[in-house]
DNA sequence: CTGTTAGCGCCTTCAG
DNA sequence: CTGAAGGCGCTAACAG
């Protein structure tokens, strides 16, 4: 029954298609004498007619959808962004096309293609990494595109993000503020906006307070858990003997791989050290020690980077405003001062 | 630059349109003479065509599209589902596309209608309630629908389940194992099939063993967290002098949830109470304490959802297969044998 | 091997 | 208020 057409309804009630068309259309129903709306309407409900979108946009040259690329469905951290997109496409009988590049930079070009093949009427990219930037303002220039979540250093593209760099000083305040003096971070991928904002963020807190953060020779190159596995165990085998007391993880995954590296080889925390996550993902207030963590608002990023397409959409010329949602604090079990080092 | 056609290129070569539209399918490209294949690749690449998949589908009467409907995006155990049916789509180059109903079991039927105007070849729905029944089972007499993650008893349409009724049976054996006789459940919706199998199973469990299990007059509304916390609450009123000493919550997050309220009331895990949860998602192995819970392959029936889903349009005729995966219990720190009541 | 023709289903002129 | 005609971009069938 998916193939009744206009036509059907049409010539089952001795009228033209396209009045049929305007009766079923909110927009244009009032060109058409009340009695045949009511008469088409009928006969489209009782055939069980389903207007094909695909035609409609073949037509209108709309699609009624917005491309979303994501480095990866399975970090829980991108769906509450999925569902803010969602959520402000909704009432316009919009749908998100969500597509996955595995984090992969040189996928998202093929990604990005696939959607604009499918002519999608914004792309709202959530999963750039530095090198992506010249493929996403080529596509800029014929299709609205938003850059969310992860930014884009002078870019010209509209972008939708956290205030990550003031979330690594906030983390780092923290830290400071309770007395710590040897930090560290466990950084995620140095191509990719948000933690190199987060590192910037991170280090400037602790410059001003004349510190130096201990180094690691590496970063993550992807910001899973064991990327945190692998950097804790770096730093207790380069460090071993002058531990940090403070790690700031650039997200709650890598916090957690760190935590039970570091437990394994015998330290407690918020005893021997503090460490402070990042994204307050959902059950991350319940585990052990409840882990202090810059709260990511996910959905509203999500919400506003929708919003944006949409408006990118309906006036492609005017240009888009942007958005940068400050950071918050959840303050936990994870952090206290440091044990004071008893002089002798 | 998005609007080049196969005209375009056609013209510019002067060859005719479908000889372009030939050389650029590669099923096709061996119906057209090598140096035409290449000039017309050379030209599509110089002028920077990018097909139209929308006119290739009104053409073909395939979108290359899935349509996928869950509850709620929000809830992290969707993820790996979504994660899955998108991986097994990629290879075709077909997308998901994913629609939320809200666990509200009336908009399913409008988002089913909304997926099927956008003529998906497929749709997989991981949210339905018994009463969507008869409006899945309508759709599917026209297009390929799968149900998946959410069983319909009694339903003519191929299903890809996860066996939460062995989960169910699992989680109550583990506690019987230890040897609590006071058991209780902390259950998920009633006219939602997973938990109604969790709920059969775990009741089965007992039976077995001659142990009725404490009754809650309640079910959650929604499997969420703030269900835990109500049903934790409610068992404390009606039985608190009488506490069960093992509890089956229906996810992880009820499960959460429950462990927050019972810790208020001075209980301690395990001490006090076991408590089995269901999905062993993400971090549930570093709360406090690491929850046992039953492993929800939540990649696994995805992908299989997808696997069935492209079978079915390959071959509507053939009767799908439809899969049913086994759990497994992830035993942690949450479930231990019943503290002794000393006999004065 | 290539061109011609004819739509897929819809919507938007342009005429009445 | 309604009808007729044309075409969005592509591909399949049919000729040559």
């Amino acid at each position: 029954m998916a193939d009744v057409t206009l036509k059907h309804i049409a010539s089952s009630l001795g009228v033209n298609a396209s009045t049929v068309s305007r009766a079923l259309d909110p927009n244009k129903a009032h060109l058409v004498s009340e009695e045949t709306v009511d008469r088409v309407r009928a006969a489209a409900k009782q055939l069980g007619y389903r207007g094909d979108r695909v035609a409609g946009a073949l037509r209108r040259g709309v699609t009624g959808t917005v491309g979303v690329i994501v480095a990866d469905l399975a970090n829980p951290f991108i769906a509450p962004v999925i569902h803010g997109i969602a959520q402000s496409l909704a009432p316009r009988q919009m749908l998100p096309m969500v597509i996955e590049t595995n984090d992969n930079a040189s996928e998202l070009e093929s990604s990005l293609d696939h959607l604009l093949s499918r002519r999608v009427d914004a792309v709202i990219c959530a999963g750039a990494r530095f090198s992506n930037r010249e493929v996403l303002e080529e596509a800029g220039r014929s299709t609205p595109v938003v850059v969310a979540v992860r930014g884009l250093p002078n870019s010209v593209l509209p972008q939708v993000l956290h205030d990550d760099r003031a979330g690594g000083a906030m983390a780092a305040r923290h830290l400071l503020g309770f007395g710590h003096t040897r930090l560290a971070e466990l950084r995620g991928p140095d191509d990719v906006g948000n933690f190199v904002s987060r590192h910037l963020g991170f280090q400037e807190a602790c410059a001003e307070e004349a510190l130096a953060v201990i180094d690691l020779p590496e970063v993550g190159e992807r910001p899973i858990r064991e990327a945190g596995e692998h950097l804790a165990r770096l730093l207790i085998d380069v460090h071993g003997d002058a531990m940090p007391t403070a790690v700031f993880a650039h997200n709650d995954l890598m916090a957690l791989g760190a935590l039970s590296v570091f437990r394994e080889h015998g330290l407690t925390c918020p005893t021997d050290f503090s460490i402070v996550g990042y994204n307050d993902s959902s059950t991350i207030d319940q585990v052990d020690p409840p882990l202090t963590s810059v709260i990511y608002p996910g959905i509203r990023v999500g919400r506003s980077a929708g919003e944006v397409a949409l408006q990118l959409i309906s006036d492609p010329t005017e240009p888009a405003p942007g958005a940068l949602f400050p950071p918050r604090l959840a303050v936990r079990k994870s952090t206290s001062p440091p044990r004071r080092t008893h002089a002798t």
